[in-house]
DNA sequence: TCTTTATTGTGAAACAATTCACATACTGGC
DNA sequence: GCCAGTATGTGAATTGTTTCACAATAAAGA
């Protein structure tokens, strides 16, 4: 018995990240045939209560049998509809350094249907260069190239002291959703989704947990 | 009035992670010689409330000074003592692919005090190759190598097949904190720190958030 | 020195997330 | 068809986190 729809009711960011946790543990079942999977086994997994997972998926619907469990297949595909990558999603990488050149080779995004159509750069050195079987882009083409691909979404890896002047021409292309590795906090309307990805944080908070002068969960 | 000195209260992620937040900050208005910051401007910049970055430093201490606000050099070197970064820590990178390689050439990392010493990988083309100054290992010496260099953190970024059988044997060699890019749920004892860097998971949360059949925060 | 202004530090209140506990209901064996 | 076993779905209870609101106090100017 569905909680609601479609009522537009607030789920936490927390759930979404454990749904994306469900979606790859699942994918990972379904290739070793599992038929179904109960909350309690998927909770030993990600190492959640068997009550977390369950008012997780809750909160979108009835997915499960009682007595039996989840049907994983279904599951997979029910989770991937609410997740919105039930579909392919047409991705623009800007930076060709270190960290962008490594993400256009990363498989792992293109596997979840996330396909770099186009990469950029302003460096006239990269320009023209093959990665990946993509010819890096001049920047200065960024709006027009954007809107041929049909671009939605936007991987910043650029560095720090150009990200906010690079992410205003993004924002200026028409484009909502950008995932930031530039480790600065950059100004963008309300209407754009922005997301940043801080590897050097998770060291700290290792750094942290390892000084435990104060103790860690 | 500290709450408590070293009574080994429970700090929660999310405070550790914004202490993150804050110290990043900091840094910056260090460089433009800010003498101080209230946690009205420093809440403006991370969009957080006044009340949370008063709330997340009052666990740790009394830094600020009422009617003035914090002195911005000295809370930096606070917060880094707090998160164990007023030190170096000698990090081994284990896996040289895409995302190993780009991270041994990361700046973030070294800038924080994470100094990766040591570089392994399996792949006999690549061991004995030089990245950034340093020269792959095989991965057969790593017991040895991550004694002989004191190494307290590793970063795997293996490929997920192999990544549980590599973590074994980190493991085996003492180290208590682990940084996996490997996408999948690995398993260690209970007096190890594990964290996983997941790249998918943020664009998922962006695509979440576009898809918006259901609200997001 | 006194007054005004600013801003911290922190209990208490409000809100949010997680876990509990159990009625409900499906499966499979006999 | 019935019973025993199992596991979901979900209100209620609990626990955790954030925000409020204000006393405390430092600074700066008169």
């Amino acid at each position: 018995m569905a909680k609601l729809q479609d009522g537009k009711k607030k789920i936490s960011e927390s759930t979404i990240r454990r749904l994306s946790l469900y979606y790859r543990t699942l994918s990972i079942l379904e290739k070793e045939n599992h038929e179904t999977i109960s909350s309690k086994e998927l909770a030993r997994r990600e190492k959640l209560t068997p009550a977390q997972v369950r008012k997780d998926l809750s909160f979108f619907g009835s997915f499960g049998t009682r007595g039996l469990g989840y049907p994983v297949s279904e599951l997979k595909i029910r989770i991937a509809r609410i997740l919105g990558i039930d579909r392919q999603w047409n991705v623009a990488m800007i930076g060709v350094g270190n960290i962008g050149s490594s993400l256009v080779s990363y498989k792992e995004f293109q596997k979840q249907g996330f396909i770099i159509k186009v990469i950029f750069d302003n460096d006239q050195r990269k320009i023209g260069s093959n990665h990946k079987g993509l010819i890096v882009s001049d920047i200065k083409d960024m709006r027009r190239l954007l809107r041929e691909h049909n671009i939605e979404m936007v991987i910043l890896a650029v560095p720090a002291i150009v990200a906010q002047y690079i992410i205003d021409e993004v924002v200026a292309a028409g484009i909502k959703a950008i995932l930031n590795f530039a480790p600065i906090n950059l100004a963008v309307p309300d209407d754009v989704f922005l997301r940043n990805e801080n590897m050097a944080m998770e060291l700290e908070y290792l750094s942290f947990a390892m000084s435990n002068k104060y103790f860690p969960s």
